[in-house]
DNA sequence: TTGAAAGCGTTACCAT
DNA sequence: ATGGTAACGCTTTCAA
């Protein structure tokens, strides 16, 4: 009476070992993959256990364990569709292995400390950080702390026990370069947001490295922020305020990411110029509304899917060989050419 | 030595409190919000903790209190942007009070049940479910471990414990028809999904109703899913099949979500019709995309984050009182008239 | 293979 | 207001 007046009515390992008439150990082995328990006691323990409904309390197992099998996603900007798709996958990879999702949306430029701290807190078995600019703070207190870390397209630095994986964009701003060469694109207008992401300048300069092979002429306009809107924007004033008209089919506009480069798009048509014949226009990331027959944008894939799948390879070899040496992945891209390059 | 072999180097209120000089006691008093403290000692110890980098082990306070400030988001389909401005702006709200966001995406039709474990063994403070079909069972289960449930978008059941949050979608199906009416429709065409969700056909029955009273013709046509595909299709094979031609003005398509409204919208511009001219359209949601100019769809708004807001009030609430009344709070929405009725 | 007992790091109760 | 101490529910040595 005395003792336990603040318990929930929770069934605890204690019960189940009470009920099968064994010690709290074994009904801790029955529930451990790899418990030294004989086949027999073990069906019989979950047979109890799930007679009562018992089910392991993940916190006590965490506290024990000193790591909660949960896994901290930090990610920015859901709006973009390429994003959003990003996060479902990586929280459906996370599940998939047996971890649980723990997803914090930061703000454009909200620093990742604040939110780290919180989910070191939670004893995390890692963290995926797909936005922000993860500096080297950041890098040491998880390593302070044991935690893997995986960076989503993130520039490649060399720190110890941190993984990366990233579309190959060197290769994808090439794919563009030459799309638009073989369309006899002579000049080419890159709209890029005035502060870039790294993923974002990694697609440009390979761009600009190639047309330079091709003496192609690159030029470059700066927008405020990096969504439809902005790009909209940007584009409708670029073309009104441009000297040289471009209406000749020379020139084309390479948007680094689809969202803004379907605004770049809308700009063009409300302006009366007709893609592609007028002008050109590649994006990137290939998200749904690329798709959509409306827009049929064309544009270079990077599979969200595929992406979480190694992530999530990163993030259990590590967890399981916490030193081994730092993993780059690049995930090769696909040209999908549709009706506007 | 002996001791302590698997402990990973992590400082402890222990440490804190030696280093303090006062008891742990004192120390996990000085980080309770309502810690029975002097201020002075309080500093005093906020100061030590933070100089050997000390921070609460939410896992062992987790145990300890029998709940863990996690709480549990279970959505589908964030491939909809109205899906997934929503779950930005709850995971936000959940941050915001002092709790971590969980979340779990699950398939179209799975059972929510598997993923109800999941959380309930992490001893969440709460539980949010925006999408699959929540049966008494879950809610059962959900008050066996006196865990709060808020449930966005679904039949307003009188479950004991459990809250709802949804758009007032009477009054949207309502001004959907008013708006058609005062544009001079006929003839409304209801595009719905095969398998309904229960906020849509709450918009379409009051839609149905309306145009009882305003004496417009309703039909319905039925799509497989909910996204732009399935309206592009259903849309465009309707087209050709109909043996009513429709191009007179006189009738408009209500689709109740903006997702599949897009789908309508391009399977109508590719069939060469007008819109708003030869045939009206409205869709719902407001999404981002419903509003760029090359879209430009007349819709409803349900405001995410008014809703986040309100689930998270009470949320608040229901942890600070477990047997308050069941409560459900309809969010006003607004309509968004732009092109297309 | 099984059981007993010692923690994991915190908070809450009970004294002082 | 502060300190000692007993849980919280589990896993993991260590013995048997």
């Amino acid at each position: 009476m005395s003792a336990g007046d603040r318990r929930k009515q929770a069934v605890t390992s204690h019960d189940v070992a009470r009920a099968a008439g064994v010690s709290r150990a074994s009904v801790s082995r029955a529930f451990a993959a790899d418990g030294n328990i004989s086949p027999k006691l073990r069906s019989h323990v979950l047979q109890v256990a799930q007679d009562i409904g018992y089910s392991v309390n993940q916190i006590a197992r965490g506290l024990n364990r000193q790591r909660s099998d949960l896994v901290g996603i930090i990610a920015s900007r859901l709006d973009n569709p390429h994003r959003s798709a990003q996060v479902e996958a990586l929280t459906k990879g996370v599940v998939a292995q047996g971890l649980r999702p723990l997803l914090f949306c930061i703000e454009r430029n909200e620093p990742v400390d604040r939110i780290l701290g919180l989910l070191l807190d939670y004893q995390v078995s890692g963290v995926i950080i797909t936005s922000g600019s993860p500096d080297e703070t950041i890098v040491e207190r998880c390593a302070a702390h044991e935690v893997p870390l995986i960076l989503v397209d993130r520039p490649n630095t060399d720190w110890e026990r941190v993984d990366h994986v990233t579309g190959d964009n060197v290769a994808g701003g090439r794919m563009v370069a030459q799309a638009l060469q073989e369309k006899g694109r002579s000049h080419i207008v890159v709209v890029r947001p005035r502060r870039i992401t790294h993923a974002m300048s990694e697609r440009v300069d390979s761009l600009v490295t190639t047309c330079g092979e091709f003496d192609i002429a690159v030029e470059t306009i700066l927008m405020d922020g990096s969504d439809y809107d902005a790009a909209l924007q940007c584009v409708s004033h670029w073309l009104t305020t441009q000297n040289a008209p471009v209406r000749d089919g020379s020139t084309a506009l390479f948007v680094p990411n689809d969202i803004s480069a379907l605004g770049a798009l809308d700009a063009l048509r409300v302006t009366g110029l007709a893609v592609p014949q007028d002008i050109g226009l590649m994006g990137y990331d290939d998200i749904a509304q690329a798709a959509w027959v409306g827009a049929s944008l064309s544009t270079v894939r990077q599979d969200p899917e595929t992406i979480a799948a190694e992530v999530l390879t990163l993030l259990a070899r590590r967890i399981e060989t916490p030193d081994g040496p730092p993993t780059t992945i690049r995930i090769p891209v696909t040209l999908k050419l549709r009706s506007t390059h």
